[in-house]
DNA sequence: CGGTTACTTGACCATTCTCAACGCCGGTGG
DNA sequence: CCACCGGCGTTGAGAATGGTCAAGTAACCG
């Protein structure tokens, strides 16, 4: 299987050197069993990482021990960016199926910052792109009902899992467990079920073990509360690179 | 007044080269009046902004009309960079006071990160910060309950304002209507309402007016469910530029 | 096959929302 | 200068979405 690398391609082609660059960091690989901390809240910030292979949660906790799920990351993905204007981590990363990761120190970035400006640019909008996702998700859990934020995830999570390449025959694999959705969407693991049951009652969507199937995608965006953001691609890149 | 560059200087100190990129921004004002937009969701991404003066909130629009604020900007802030990824803005900018922005073309962005690589840093690590903003917000609204979503905004907001220089004697302009802060923290106006008053009930803040006054913030902060992240300033500058 | 973990369901509770009315304050026009 | 008007803040009563507690069931793992 192909490493993901999808997603640094998005904006910015990448160059020979530069996808030589990318290659590169495969070579340090950390597989982290399912429901491991790959890095946890109030450790130093030795590395950001990129994810080659399973889910990954970014959450935050609270002092009375509540937590919130702020991101449920796919392969392809770059995790722990945040904490690299932190003292020490403020997000724990936790594997949500057995995972591979690549770490990579906070030098490298820096480095691609210094020498690379495509790939940083690259990386740059990668970022922005994550900002969007997280409005959204603000969104959805500020201003929507239990149903419509479990709609706005499953459709949001659809798409990503479609660019990674992770559906097949419409369904896909689907390893969280309702108690990752509470805390994921601001609801109990109760009322998710219950919300869950309502959704496929209603034929939207179909669930077996750890597999789910959306029936009709088109469908269900029209019983969505927010219209999933346009990103821009390549022409994001023409942007930065011809200033008016 | 100076011009609130402090938030430019946090992680990467500015060279005199550098000093001067960012002073030849303020060439170009944009005066904004109370309430008006300086752009709206779904407008081409002709720029980002650089606010100098004023209040400024950054929101989402749902398919039904309800609002979530997803930033209360106060000077200094850089705003509108999420869209960049976008193939049009995804977040409304608009002046809560009156207020002065200098819009940047996303040229100028990319120029910086080709040419300038200690002023892309401190933009990346910047637009980090934000982002770990946002995962505070998103555990605030997500996981508490009205009244500690209440004092965590008030907390963020405060110590922002301090960084500002815009805290006089403990107190502070308070141009939010209570609406603004539904839209913020998930709630309903008259829930606000009735929060604020439990709030100054027990003596935890005043106001008055268009201003607040935090009595005790040492005391506030026991209240809060979340503790506010330490930013690295400086040190993340030099973790980016000593690979290991 | 036993034990643990996740899922399910019911009954009851509470935080928050909805609807509605009213008061205050600032602005505007006569 | 005063009267009106509109927006914002305030308060009350009742409804509802979602939370809590509790118990039972199904699925998975060693």
């Amino acid at each position: 299987m192909q490493p993901p690398y999808h997603r640094l391609e998005e904006f910015v082609t990448l160059s020979a050197d530069e996808a030589e660059i990318v290659k590169g960091w495969a070579a340090n690989r950390r597989e982290v069993k399912r429901y491991r901390a790959i890095r946890r809240e109030g450790e130093p910030v030795a590395a950001v990482y990129f994810l080659m292979e399973g889910w990954v949660g970014s959450s935050l906790m609270l002092r009375d021990g509540r937590r919130q799920i702020v991101k449920v990351h796919l392969p392809g993905d770059l995790l722990g960016f945040p904490s690299l204007a932190l003292a020490s981590a403020g997000e724990t990363l936790e594997a949500l199926t057995d995972a591979v990761v690549c770490p990579l120190p906070p030098g490298v970035v820096g480095k691609i910052l210094a020498e690379n400006p495509r790939l940083a640019a690259g990386l740059f909008l990668s970022t922005q792109k994550e900002r969007v996702a997280l409005m959204q998700q603000l969104a959805w859990v500020g201003a929507t009902s239990a149903l419509e934020r479990l709609i706005a995830f499953l459709l949001d999570l659809h798409d990503r899992l479609v660019a990674a390449n992770l559906v097949k025959d419409g369904s896909f694999e689907f390893p969280l467990t309702q108690q990752h959705l509470g805390e994921l969407l601001g609801l109990t693991t109760v009322h998710v079920n219950r919300t869950l049951r309502r959704l496929d009652e209603t034929g939207l969507v179909e669930r077996s073990r750890a597999r789910m199937r959306i029936k009709d995608v088109q469908e269900l965006r029209e019983a969505a509360a927010t219209v999933a953001p346009l990103f821009a691609g390549q022409e994001a890149w023409n942007r930065l690179g011809n200033p008016s």
